[in-house]
RNA sequence: GCGCCCGUAGCUCAGCUGGAUAGAGCAUCCGCCUUCUAAGCGGACGGUCAGAGGUUCGAAUCCUCUCGGGCGCACCA
């Protein structure tokens, strides 16, 4: 049940009832501001324009029409026009009873998306070389936030991880591991640390001329099959992704080993591409290179955009093996939607590959190719973030430190746990302060990390959200009841009731807008609201105190009952642990 | 040179398809715990929305230009 869908369609039917032209919007939204309703419909001053009349006459034959529909009646209580002409909505307090009671029976809080979608998300997708670090960690992040969220609504999603486990740089890798192998290492130890594994064998590679042509040898040897060489490269590939899949795990991040399909999946598909691409009279060769020219994409002076498919040394480059992947996901996978959660610094690239699949016949017509750039994670310094020496912050340092400062915060906070509760606390509150901190920002902004911030715990946080659902959890304990089978009448008679109400029940809408843009943040404020509303509620409408009736303290336990469910579940949604005490 | 993104309170950030008096948090200051968890609540202070034009009933939001910052632009991914 979505508010805003529903009032939309409501004073659509009205205006054009009202004999306003089909063009005219109903333009209905949430109204910012108490005194003006609950919800605002600002069409009539835009209809006005185009009916060649006054916008309060408008506004007046809108609202005799929103009068006469006995839906609307039951949902709404009070309507009066404004200013120039807005429509204020005042939401019916015995309706939003009503659909608290609702969605407290429905696991999917009235949420069921009417068309269900394949959707292919590309996200997280290291390269399998290295470690992984910060720089992985927002396209993990926001990536598997929209994940989840598009798989509450009912799409049906495809994860890929995309990691970069081919290209040249793994014959001096397979190399190196080849050496160590031999001294008896075992591939698991060899690699234990990778950053530094990855280091060594760069340094191997750039001192020993030896070495660098058994590097190179070993990159052909690789692309051709050779069974050794091969071999290694998979124990390669299985101990980094075994390294990947620890992070997933720790960030509580969904991903898993079926969801790998990696650059080299696509191996086999790169010649024969290239060769379509010339059979379509797309790629020509330049400077020996296979370059595709895209007039679509020209500078002011019509010079095409090129791209570049094929090496002069007959090499495949990342265009190649993304038009492979793309033409996998239309074709193979049926994707609806293909969105990416990529650095915005491939926005070029991107947009070249999008232009090309689709230009080639790589992709079905009607499919929507996204790219989701996010900006750079920052020091507070605004540069890019680093250690203290300038090195890469590893993924896995930052974590063990997020939950020792939680842990810190967390014993300094509630000293009554038990260390086992602690332990489990510190690292729910550690790791959804670190991923809401990044979730709660607009991606396409550049942001900037700062532990004291992030784990101050105070205001626009994870721990404030969890602390919100704590609360909760509190009190029911306290009730002794099981406030889920409570099914009684709501009444609600307070302001603050009826906003946390009207908030609650919004969840459907900002959902829906979160998905459809990408943009997990907008859930991230949302949750915020309603965690705030609550705290206002409990500050001033008492549950369990005394005095309090029993029809009142019931009402009350339901509504807290909606918002703890709403808050479980949006954090949920981002991949953020809730707990009963904390 | 061309292209993309950005510029909102001292700091970090919201501001949804243009809407009514631009909002939070932090910081600063003042209140509220013999407890439904103070990781909280209430209040105060703080803005020429980078600047200049334009579009219109109405602009932080859309268009143009200027200034300032970031990032891309043929064989790495």
């Amino acid at each position: 049940m979505n508010i805003r869908n529903l009032l939309s369609d409501y004073v659509t039917q009205a205006m054009l009832a009202a004999g306003l032209p089909a063009e005219c919007q109903a333009h209905v939204a949430a109204s910012k501001k108490a005194g003006f309703g609950d919800y605002q419909a600002n069409g009539a001053m835009g209809a006005a324009k185009i009916a060649k009349a006054k916008p309060r006459d408008i506004a007046q034959q809108i609202v005799d029409q929103l009068q006469q529909n006995s839906d609307v009646q039951v949902m709404i209580s009070h309507i009066e026009i404004a200013g120039p002409g807005f429509i204020n909505l005042t939401l019916d307090p015995q309706w939003l009873a009503a659909n608290i009671r609702i969605i407290n029976q429905d696991k999917q809080l009235g949420i069921q998306d009417d068309q269900p979608q394949t959707v292919v998300v590309d996200y997280s997708s290291p390269n399998l070389a290295k470690e992984m670090h910060v720089g992985h960690l927002r396209s993990s992040i926001i990536g598997d936030a929209v994940v989840r969220t598009l798989e509450f609504q009912g799409h049906n999603v495809v994860r890929q991880n995309h990691v970069g486990d081919w290209g040249t740089q793994f014959g001096m890798l397979i190399a190196e591991l080849e050496e160590q192998l031999q001294e008896g290492e075992s591939a698991s130890l060899a690699l234990k640390d990778l950053e530094g594994f990855y280091q060594s064998s760069k340094k191997h590679f750039d001192e020993s001329e030896a070495f660098a042509n058994k590097a190179r040898d070993y990159v052909v040897k690789l692309q051709s099959g050779d069974a050794h060489v091969l071999t290694l490269w998979e124990q390669f590939r299985r101990v980094s992704l075994t390294h990947s899949q620890e992070i997933y795990q720790q960030l509580n991040v969904t991903l898993n080993a079926d969801d790998v399909r990696g650059e080299s999946a696509y191996n086999d598909d790169l010649a024969p591409l290239v060769a379509e691409l010339q059979q379509q009279g797309l790629a020509v060769e330049s400077q020996g290179a296979q370059v595709v020219f895209l007039e679509e994409m020209a500078d002011k002076e019509g010079n095409p955009s090129p791209v570049i498919i094929q090496k002069q040394g007959g090499g495949f480059l990342y265009a190649t093996t993304d038009l492979a992947a793309l033409r996998y996901r239309s074709h193979t996978l049926h994707a609806d939607r293909v969105l990416y959660f990529i650095d915005a610094r491939q926005s070029l690239h991107m947009q070249q590959v999008f232009t090309l699949a689709k230009k080639a016949g790589f992709v079905n017509d009607n499919i929507s190719l996204e790219h989701h750039p996010f900006g750079t994670m920052m020091g507070a310094d605004g540069k890019p973030f680093k250690t203290r020496t300038g090195g890469t912050v590893k993924l896995a340092d930052l974590l063990v430190e997020a939950v020792e400062r939680a842990e810190k915060v967390v014993a300094d906070k509630n000293p009554n746990l038990s260390a086992e509760e602690r332990a489990v606390i510190a690292r729910k509150v550690g790791i959804g302060a670190i991923k809401y901190a990044d979730l709660s920002k607009t991606r396409t902004n550049d942001y900037i990390f700062n532990w004291e911030t992030m784990l101050s715990f105070e205001g626009n946080t994870s721990p404030y959200l969890q602390y919100a659902y704590a609360r909760i959890q509190s009190i029911f304990r306290k009730a002794d009841i099981d406030v889920s089978a409570l099914n009684s009448e709501l009444a609600l008679n307070e302001p603050a009731e009826v906003a946390l109400s009207i908030k609650t029940l919004q969840f459907a809408e900002v959902v829906e807008q979160s998905t459809r843009e990408a943009y997990p943040h907008l859930l991230c404020t949302y949750l915020y609201d309603l965690a705030g509303l609550f705290m206002r509620f409990y500050e001033q409408c008492p549950i369990l105190k005394d005095g309090i009736d029993e029809d009142t303290k019931n009402s009350r336990l339901q509504l807290a009952l909606s918002v703890a469910n709403t808050l479980n579940k949006g954090l949920d949604l981002l991949g953020i642990e809730t707990m009963d005490k904390m």
